[in-house]
DNA sequence: ACGCCTTATGTTATCGATAACATCATCTGT
DNA sequence: ACAGATGATGTTATCGATAACATAAGGCGT
């Protein structure tokens, strides 16, 4: 069948059936009250006329756009295409489709994001992070729908929030170190303008250290994030550098922690014996590393299917809109061989 | 500004700026007749009433969804990341958005995804991979749309082709072995029933070794795809113990090759002394690994930038809807120190 | 036999923006 | 002075499905 210069509508489709276009409505929907012979009918005359539904149409006329919109900072994140996946779980019997935006780890282009995913009509809305410009907030706040904010734990959440502390993550790794004995400390990544939680992060490992009297100025912060296996090994090298005494190095990604790790295999630095090095985020990277890498896990793919029972509970009745829900996922540090 | 529970539409925004509806569309448009006065009282009507744009209304009445779809497998395969970032980069000064649906190797998922895509009637449809259920291949002819494939060289495209031959991919690995002097080959990965561009790899190495009267028999086929550094890692070591003078390895993947490396490492198995090892796909991982894996880059990246480019040629009638376009990409070895 | 309930199907205005055409005022050229 | 062109704005039917309400027929209980 050759595509036609005007598609069939269920117009088209209800003539040839002989019934009203509403009853075709029907027959395209599940529970509806359509008899089995109308029914078969109905789709029959679809088939031979190649009807496609038009949801362009059924979302304007019933006011859903059977979407949930989510943004992530990079679509080549394990964490995030983790969490992306959990989602698309939660959400696979419920209809509704994620449409997806990047936003580049840029508040302002999040900010240009979220309102061209408002305009499509979102039936929630998810962001990653707690911050963003204060126009992106007022439009999100202003939504009229579910909004939840994930990875991270803002004081100030705009609706719900499905997330943890990055500052708590940090400052559970420099705990790690300073038990297995490590007292000279650096901390790679975690750039001061767009990697807001990676830079919580070093924020918390730097409190912790400063807790503790210890020496907090061993702070490599290295290019645009996110933060390459390239970057991290050239950050590792001038850690090591301007700090030969190094002890332990939490690497603000287990991307960043894999590449420090390579580079101190290629130059004979043994690892933990000479230098302890550990990563976040618990990528498989990260496991399967010769040697394994020490991390911490926030539950990424958790976090995505929190998120969905979430949206879904909002969306159902089952949570009132007005509530600010706040589930928090607790980071724990796998120990692994580098350290 | 509290939500309403009737937000504004244009018609509010008419009448409190005293202008005709019609007016406040081209107020929110480029390239209309609008006096700059009208415009600003437009505007800033809008800004009062926190009116948004309702891009679902827009679709329909205008008939463009704004939307191309995108099928890819998997989120989390830098591949994949990389064309779809390709294609963003692309898209980005033409007002279209990428849907993106993931199939996750499985053709029956594509099927059902490319029918739920192809209800919110994007504008052009791209599809990874040139087979698909005979159900699909008549949704996509029948789209009334661009239909491009990419990542493979499909003999029977259904538009238009933005790839590479995955056969050739595999046998210009198996000419670098040979080229090195190796004869005692083997391959892992590319699962006969879902990775069907994975197997096509193998099966043109395969044809390699046969030409050349080779032991064609070294196949480990691990898992379901995409296959993860863990079961790279296993089956190298089937590989190894089922023929243990094995002398290289293609793997499917960098991420297999990368899991073959490592378990190697820890055995203490020299790479390539004792075996050489291969991938495909030119992840920074390959690059970045000790030591760096030799692998078959197709050009992930600018696969995404001639797919947008050729939508948009396309769409904006710069090119036939009925020509039949192929753009074919160069596989091309990066011989590192694996091999 | 009758009334009520349930199932199946139909009718109609609507969702919110826009394409196509219409109208009016102003400017320019003859 | 007049005619034609251009810019700015308005009018109206429409895009294609659906919510809400309406209608009719059949079955069941009294």
């Amino acid at each position: 069948m050759q595509p036609s210069p005007k598609r069939p509508t269920m117009a088209d489709v209800a003539h040839r059936a002989n019934v009203s276009t509403m009853t075709v409505s029907r027959a395209f929907k599940r529970d509806t009250s359509v008899s089995a012979d109308t029914r078969d009918r109905i789709l029959k005359a679809a088939e031979e006329l190649g009807y496609v539904f038009d949801s362009i149409a059924a979302n304007l006329s019933s006011r859903r756009s059977g979407f949930v919109a989510a943004t992530i900072p990079s679509i080549n994140n394990a964490n995030f295409a983790d969490t992306v996946r959990g989602m698309t779980e939660g959400l696979r019997d419920s209809g509704l489709e994620i449409l997806l935006g990047f936003t580049d780890y840029n508040v302002e282009e999040e900010e240009r994001l979220v309102g061209q995913l408002l305009q499509r009509r979102p039936e929630a809305i998810i962001v990653t992070g707690g911050r963003h410009t204060p126009r992106c907030r007022k439009m999100l706040a202003n939504a009229g729908v579910p909004v939840v904010e994930t990875w991270d734990l803002p004081s100030e959440p705009i609706g719900h929030v499905v997330g943890f502390s990055n500052a708590d993550a940090g400052r559970l790794m420099a705990e790690h170190f300073v038990g297995r004995g490590y007292s000279r400390l650096g901390f790679i990544g975690g750039d001061t303008s767009r990697d807001t939680r990676g830079l919580d992060r070093r924020r918390g490992f730097i409190a912790a250290l400063q807790d503790r009297g210890l020496d907090a100025s061993r702070v490599i912060a290295s290019g645009v994030p996110p933060i390459s296996m390239r970057e991290g090994a050239a950050a590792m090298v001038e850690m090591i550098s301007r700090w030969p005494d190094t002890q332990a190095v939490m690497c603000v990604s287990d991307l960043s922690a894999f590449g420090a790790l390579m580079e101190c295999v290629r130059r004979g630095i043994r690892v933990p014996e000479d230098v302890a090095i550990a990563g976040f985020g618990a990528y498989d990277l990260a496991e399967q590393s010769v040697p394994p890498i020490t991390t911490i896990d926030v539950g990424a793919h958790e976090i995505g299917i929190r998120v969905a029972e979430l949206v879904l509970d909002l969306l159902n009745g089952r949570r009132a809109a007005e509530e600010r829900i706040v589930v928090g996922m607790t980071p724990t540090v796998i120990v692994r061989q580098t350290t």
